[in-house]
DNA sequence: ACCTGAACACCGTTCAAGT
DNA sequence: ACCTGAACACCGTTCAAGT
């Protein structure tokens, strides 16, 4: 009608240089354990830790939220899933050197992955995080603390304790607006410190510019500095029998 | 009708014995901050973290949701309202005797604090939580540590990373399940690592038991020893300047 | 002035139904 | 077998409307 040329009956034949249609209209990727994760990981990156939704994920995929429950019991066990993609993205530094040098660098590396998926170490927060990943680091750390001659009981919770110390700075960095109305309250906050009445706040008013001095990468390395002095100190120094520790069972 | 006695035309009056009725119906309890602030604590002891929700505290009140907004700007204006009456319940410890018992003495408050109220150690976590109630107790602490000779620096800093840790490991405790299904876990976890390959994981098989073992609590008492000791090698050595600590600024 | 109720744009999870 | 769509029981927040 109206003039326009049909050709035959049908439509004409796709041009060569046209990609190939996906057959019947929508498409329908097969999902796995691994699709499911590697989409996390991609919605973590690109619009952070808020955004991590089975029904934001599903999306990414191009696939119903319900279908994700195939293949992840619940958002609980993706989570997990994802942190144990993370861990193993850690890339470990080589040995050698001091021990508190190659402690410092494995805090180092499990920040830098942390820091590659923003988001991420919130996860890891009021969460047991045992996973397969985290295991081979663990397994570095726990030589390297033994060998320098650390005691058992010492080696056996430098992991947990590191893993929470760099957690917990870790999502800080990601919570903190490094620019423009974060660097404003800052300014606010030391003035606010600067106003307390003198008798009662000497301390605070006295170190009002240093508390909030500092970028969080710099108190990460001297939080990094107090743990592993720390530590050492159990080399000469054993441990107080007070603090309970389980000598025998 | 249908026999029942009715006296006169009107419903009888209330007897003595029965409690003064609400007036018209409804209660409409006088809204403010503190109400506001009570009523979300009291969700938090009775029901969790997860349960701290704008629309459960308003329940709690006898009110709408919608109403809370009159007196808090969003939900997290309520929680910072909720995590700086938390600090107000730290109960100080007197000063006296060395500052590193001092130092741990507070972290410890800070903790009971944090278990009297479940579900309230992950507020803090991912926040910059500066609140008044903060302050007292961050004021202590400073004239406690400069006090002892520590150098401004590291005083400044003992405050952020001190609560940092109590609330991580605090949180921790919160999301812990001590009992029944909990320990079934820690079992399986142990018997997990006993089973990895012997000889890529030997350091982890052989701390298998030691890694599991030990309650938060005693981890929580460990943690403060490494930071105290770790703090207290700043006396007698001074800072790595690779640290890259402002000096000047 | 203060609170309500409905509405909007979301959540996680389940389950009957489609293919 | 695998995925969809609707549904359920929730979220935080806004806003016109009631009193």
């Amino acid at each position: 009608m109206l003039g326009v040329p049909q050709i035959h009956g049908g439509s004409p034949p796709e041009p060569p240089w046209r990609s190939a249609p996906r057959r019947h209209g929508v498409p329908k990727p097969q999902l796995s354990r691994e699709v499911v994760v590697a989409a996390a990981l991609q919605v973590l990156d690109a619009e952070g830790g808020d955004a991590l939704t089975m029904r934001r994920v599903a999306d990414q995929i191009g696939v119903s939220a319900s279908s994700l429950y195939g293949y992840v019991a619940n958002k609980e066990e993706l989570v997990q899933l994802v942190l144990d993609r993370i861990f193993e993205e850690v890339d470990v530094p080589p040995t050698g050197g001091n021990w508190q040098e190659t402690v410092k660098e494995f805090a180092r590396a499990m920040l830098r992955a942390y820091r590659r998926h923003r988001g991420v170490a919130a996860l890891t927060l009021g969460r047991v995080a045992v996973t397969p990943g985290m295991l081979a680091t663990g397994e570095r750390i726990l030589a390297e603390v033994r060998s320098a001659g650390m005691p058992d009981q010492v080696a056996a919770f430098v992991r947990d304790l590191g893993g929470l110390y760099v957690g917990a700075i870790a999502s800080e960095l990601d919570v903190t607006p490094l620019a423009g109305p974060g660097q404003e309250f800052l300014a606010q906050f030391t003035a606010w410190m600067k106003s307390l009445p003198a008798d009662r706040f000497p301390n605070t008013r006295a170190l009002a510019d240093m508390l909030a001095a500092g970028s969080i990468e710099e108190r990460f390395e001297w939080g990094l500095d107090v743990l592993v002095r720390g530590l050492a100190t159990y080399l000469t120094e054993p441990l107080d029998p007070r603090a309970g520790w389980p000598s025998g069972s």
